[in-house]
DNA sequence: GAATGTTGATAATTAAAAATATCAACAATT
DNA sequence: AATTGTTGATATTTTTAATTATCAACATTC
């Protein structure tokens, strides 16, 4: 019996994801620093990557070598995500959220100590997962603003 | 009588902004061919720039040198400005609406044939006036959300 | 337990964005 | 009409972000 591996199983060491990319180890980590992603972590603290840690990577890629957009770009951008309506946080949580008032800064990024967000896998979020790229934002802040 | 010049007020030729804000000139004209600013042009076709302008420049300078977002970053945050929700445009306005769909070019780079915006000066709209800062923007995501 | 890969950190390099210089043609000012 | 400033365009330079190389210490694998 084989174990089910979905594109969310973390799979490949940073080495082979790195190779898979055709980028250097450093330069994924740097992301990671940056927070633009969040690789599984195994126990013994290596990063283990995903199918769609890659895709995301290649997105983020994109980002920076065609849309020419600069990490300190496309962490504002991931700032500007209306992750409370995501993740449908209450007025008090938002009153003590630092994301919710982040400028610079993806939520992820964030602890989330008293909110609906403590102890939450931000790998494991919708705000994370589902808007790495500018269309998906967009199409949400349309979504928020009652319309389609 | 004296003219009444508020902030708003083109004074300055393009000589004197940049000498303003501590950069050449073809540094400013730049910034306008990406469309991160408007200057009044004259009948002449020369560039006049208000305080207002000034201050806005300011601002992206600070944009680029302290936060490090490249131009394309800041033309892919102002694009993710909800421009339908300040100037209230149809439901008909939005389906033919290039700025709309669009994820790299601030609204006011577009014409806008057929909507609420045609003939309107996007030099005197709302959301090219209001929304230079991001911090300006992600309080707008939050009023359009419903919040505060 | 030996071999191979990873970690975080710093230093060095590369790539490319940002800024400037320069140009002839046109505009404004006196 | 002479002087000074502007225009758009292209070429060049400067700056700096992005990437990679390197390191000793630790983790994993067989």
């Amino acid at each position: 019996m084989e174990k089910p591996v979905d594109k969310h199983t973390p799979i490949y060491p940073i080495r082979t994801a790195a190779k898979l990319l055709g980028i250097s180890v450093p330069t994924l980590r740097m992301y990671e620093n940056e927070g633009l992603i969040l690789p599984y972590k195994s126990p013994g603290n290596q990063r283990i990557y995903s199918e769609d840690d890659i895709e995301r990577m290649r997105c983020i890629r994109n980002s920076i070598k065609e849309l020419k957009i600069s990490i300190n770009g496309i962490k504002t951008i991931y700032s500007l995500i209306p992750c409370w309506e995501v993740v449908k946080c209450s007025e008090e949580d938002r009153k003590i959220c630092k994301a919710f008032d982040s400028y610079h800064q993806p939520c992820w990024t964030f602890n989330h100590k008293n909110t609906i967000c403590e102890g939450r896998d931000c790998r494991e979020c919708d705000v994370y997962r589902n808007y790495s790229k500018c269309t998906e934002i967009k199409e949400l802040i349309k979504k928020i603003s009652g319309i389609k």
